[in-house]
RNA sequence: GUGGCUAUGGUGUAAUGGUAGCACAACACCCUGUGGAGGUGUUUGUACGGGUUCAAAUCCCGUUAGUCACCCCA
């Protein structure tokens, strides 16, 4: 092999032809049930401003301290490829002024998002995410329509075996309660935790629930639970938000243990993951929640909110597990062979013809045996090859065969796309 | 970011320090008036860079990429 040699950088990759399906079908899918729900859809920028994030998602969270792609520009300015789509969206809800708009604003997006992250299977540093947001509601009704339309749109997709874990990790009031009752507790059997879990005791303590270290589930084990510790308020939301749920008929559970890394979120937190046999394959599909402080945070006026967010090529190595269907570029009925230099010049007019009829119409044009173009047609599966010869080209006449009786008649080239569509109608 | 494993034509694979081979795919011709076949050919490879050796796909080091487990997350 030659000496310059390109491939995708880290973490990049490409999409390739077989793969397009799942995305379409993904965007196609999603797009049908947000419509449904009444979410209009948004794009913001790939780049952003650094402190959006900084100050949404929060300073001491992974995202921020290491998975940023941050860009110098000519000038001072520190942008970033977006790593996330909730804080760019409340950005712009705040910047074009929605408080405005009737209440709640429901949006969607979909779209690439980047992150400085080690590649694995199904992670990549440039992935593709599909959300929605609704702004302006704190009813907890919402919430669970959030959690409703993602598990909907992976639901729809064909996938098996979902469940919904659903926790509470209260508002600005109770929180820093629990988290001193936690921090208490994890003080106090600090040998039976992980190191990384020592460390986060100090930073983000509510992360050590998460820890997948055994020893540290362990000692989990009595730990304080959020729900003890909720205020009234967040409470009585959380018990909404389960008897809303009790009424669908999504697997759900309850899990204490559940706690978000972003910084914006409070109260209602969820994941949707993949379960096989029950057994947890650990991928998590969908995450989400409430951020009715983010708002504020962005130097916006006090806006409750709630959203969610899936990985699209999680969704698609779950898919390929699952081996669900996804229909590929469709078969073209009608195929088109030529036979001589002057029917070959007068194919390309008559291929438009059948285009602007709405008619997919395949060709191997770059093949002058008659053979090698029926060989294809066959190939492809196209029930009907419209074949024009010297002969036809001259008599303003074509050939119409029909693939499966082998059976084929002369018609006047004024009437092929008529014919074509009587002979599309009888299948 | 840490640790383990892996890397041979487009794809899948063989070659246990000694001739880089096979299958599929692709392309061409047989074949400019009728079907998925067949025949005959052709193209394409040891990821990159060093080292050991008479000799390296094979052993060693580095790089890159992939992958797995962490970390984290979608």
């Amino acid at each position: 092999m030659s000496k310059p040699k390109f491939q995708t950088v880290t973490g990049m990759h490409d999409i390739l032809p077989q793969d397009q399906a799942y995305y379409e079908k993904i965007q196609e899918v999603a797009k049908k049930v947000f419509a449904f729900y009444d979410f209009e859809k948004i794009d913001t920028p790939i780049l952003e401003d650094a402190n959006l994030f900084i100050k949404s998602v929060g300073e001491n969270t992974d995202i921020v301290e290491k998975e940023m792609f941050t860009l110098k520009t000519k000038g001072k300015d520190s942008l970033v490829l977006r790593p996330e789509g909730t804080a760019s969206i409340m950005r712009a809800y705040i910047e074009h002024g929605f408080l405005s708009l009737p209440q709640p604003v429901r949006l969607w997006y979909y779209g690439p998002f980047f992150r400085y992250e080690k590649p694995q299977a199904g992670r990549y540093r440039q992935f593709n995410q599909f959300g929605v947001e609704i702004i302006g509601e704190t009813d907890p009704i919402v919430d669970v329509q959030t959690i409703l339309v993602m598990y909907s749109v992976l639901n729809d997709l064909g996938l098996k075996g979902l469940m919904v874990k659903v926790n509470s990790i209260g508002d600005d009031n109770c929180r820093p309660l629990y988290r001193k009752a936690l921090v208490k507790y994890l003080r106090e059997k600090k040998t039976g935790l992980c190191s990384d879990c020592q460390k986060r005791m100090k930073v983000n303590p509510l992360r050590v629930l998460d820890c997948k270290n055994e020893k540290c589930q362990e000692t989990l084990a009595s730990a304080p639970q959020s729900v003890d510790y909720l205020c009234d308020d967040c409470k009585k939301h959380l018990k909404d938000v389960l008897e809303y749920l009790d009424e669908l008929k999504v697997p759900y559970c309850l899990d204490s243990r559940l706690v978000r890394g972003l910084d914006y979120y409070s109260r209602t937190v969820f994941e949707i993951e993949s379960t096989k046999a029950g057994e947890n394959t650990g991928g998590v599909l969908a995450g989400g929640g409430r951020y009715d402080s983010l708002s504020k945070m962005l130097g916006g006026g006090e806006t409750p909110a709630c959203g969610a967010a899936a990985g699209v090529e999680r969704i698609i190595a779950e898919m390929k597990e699952n081996k669900a269907r996804v229909s590929f570029s469709s078969v073209p009925e009608i195929f088109f062979a030529q036979i001589g230099p002057l029917a070959k010049k007068k194919s390309l007019p008559i291929l438009e013809d059948l285009r602007k009829a709405g008619i997919k119409v395949g060709e191997a044009f770059g093949k002058d045996a008659l053979k090698a173009q029926l060989g294809k047609a066959s190939r492809l599966g196209s029930k009907v090859v419209l074949i024009l010869g010297q002969r036809e080209a001259l008599n303003n006449m074509i050939l119409v065969r029909n693939m499966q009786t082998a059976k084929q008649v002369e018609v006047k080239q004024e009437d092929i796309i008529k014919e074509v569509k009587n002979i599309l109608k009888e299948k």
